[in-house]
DNA sequence: ATTCCACAGGAAACAGTGGTCC
DNA sequence: GGACCACTGTTTCCTGTGGAAT
């Protein structure tokens, strides 16, 4: 019997690669066209188009489900407008921040900082008042007369953040050119969820939105057609049946038209089709793509919890479908079986509605009369995937 | 009609950490 | 070195809830 690792290398390298170039099916590739988003580019290109003219642009909010093609788009946009910009007579900067990868408002302004050339002694991660950090920012851009688009990627997010520490920042970043004597300051606003501006205060919303593009859903035409051209690139000549991208096609279709998860699906696709040293990809490898992508996605979320909502979450399932009350009861005997000290019953409340958030258990308020009103909880994930999860957490050995 | 249960969940306060600024 | 700041994670306190029981 030969060895199983020299099998597996020796018959990977002898076998034929279906997938010719795979990071064209990851996220960051920029395609050279994007399909179906002409309108969409134009009036991108046109709120932005005064900065061509040495003019201040409009702020610009963007809408659109996740997947359909909203950042790519700004991206593009912007780096055609970069081109052509006289860097020397008017230097213009991009400069792209997540809000979902930051956790404060403070956090999102130093990334901006970063990118505009301020290092840690010029603009430090901690210690200072955000007004101050507000300041140094302007008197960056003011300094060196730059016009900046500040592109907020899921800026809904941002919004929450700035509900929960009623701060004015994005007050303050809309009037930014108000402040400025030199140089200018553009937004734009990238956002998920449409309903976002609710959140908001009056002023913000008109400061924010003064052009507003929205994205619509792909269809399972547009997906495929998406794909069809991913795929060429992509993967070798036939290694891809009709079948496989057309089930991609309408299994994106069916998450709100999500592009990025159809990539997804025939990238995993592909690489499980390879790991079984088929020919092609088919519809099977796609089916199983899915499931691996959901399964992953479950492990991976588990993982992230810290200790106490690891335990709550195992007090879920042992109490399943039970009350608050009895999950409580559940976690504080796991507690004492993790040498842990339990925390308040409002406390694991709240963690209860944290995990219920992300789809990992699910909750339903119980109205029972004279027995009072409690949320029943039950786990939406087998319990395998849980076990499975926590295996390796070592606090947790004694109760799995 | 009123009472009562078993919580849900908001608000405020607090403790602790890790930093800057003067 | 003390005042100040941002932030996280928590506790404490409190009000609200809807239907069964009385």
């Amino acid at each position: 019997m030969s060895d199983p690792v020299d099998r597996i290398i020796d018959s990977a390298k002898d076998g034929k690669s279906i997938l010719k170039d795979r990071s064209v099916l990851h996220f960051t590739h920029i395609p050279n066209t994007i399909f179906h988003r002409d309108a969409e580019q134009e009036k991108v290109t046109q709120s932005l188009l005064p900065i061509l003219k040495h003019a201040k642009p409009s702020n610009l909010l963007i809408y659109g489900k996740p997947g359909t093609g909203k950042t790519l788009v700004v991206k593009k946009v912007i780096s055609k407008i970069q081109e052509r910009v006289d860097q020397s007579e008017f230097p213009t900067k991009l400069i792209y921040t997540n809000a979902k990868n930051e956790s404060t408002t403070t956090g999102l302004l130093i990334s901006a900082g970063r990118q505009l050339g301020l290092d840690e002694k010029e603009l430090p991660m901690t210690g200072l008042a955000t007004g101050e950090v507000f300041k140094r920012l302007l008197d960056c851009i003011d300094k060196n007369n730059l016009n900046v688009i500040f592109v907020i990627d899921e800026i809904d997010y941002l919004a929450q953040l700035i509900a929960r520490s009623h701060k004015d920042t994005m007050y303050q970043l809309t009037r930014a050119n108000e402040r400025l004597g030199r140089g200018s300051l553009a937004l734009v606003g990238i956002s998920n969820d449409l309903k976002f501006k609710e959140m908001l205060d009056a002023r913000v919303i008109s400061g924010l939105s003064e052009e507003e593009v929205v994205f619509a859903n792909y269809d399972v035409d547009q997906l495929a057609k998406i794909l069809d051209e991913r795929i060429g690139e992509a993967f070798m000549p036939d290694s891809v049946e009709p079948q496989a991208l057309s089930l991609c096609a309408a299994m994106a279709a069916k998450m709100h038209g999500d592009a990025r998860r159809a990539i997804d699906l025939i990238r995993v696709a592909g690489e499980i089709a390879e790991r079984e040293q088929a020919d092609k990809v088919t519809a099977r490898h796609v089916r199983d793509a899915s499931q691996k992508i959901e399964e992953n996605k479950e492990e991976t979320a588990l993982k992230s919890y810290p200790l106490h909502e690891k335990l709550v979450i195992l007090a879920v399932m042992r109490a399943g479908g039970s009350s608050t009350g009895e999950i409580y009861t559940s976690y504080k005997n796991l507690c004492k079986a993790t040498a842990q000290d339990p925390l308040s019953q409002r406390r694991v409340t709240q963690m209860l509605n944290e995990v219920e958030v992300s789809g990992l258990i699910d909750g339903r308020i119980v109205h029972q009369g004279m027995h009072g009103r409690t949320k029943k909880y039950k786990l939406t994930i087998p319990t395998e995937t849980v076990k499975r999860a926590f295996k390796d957490d070592l606090s947790l050995e004694d109760v799995i």
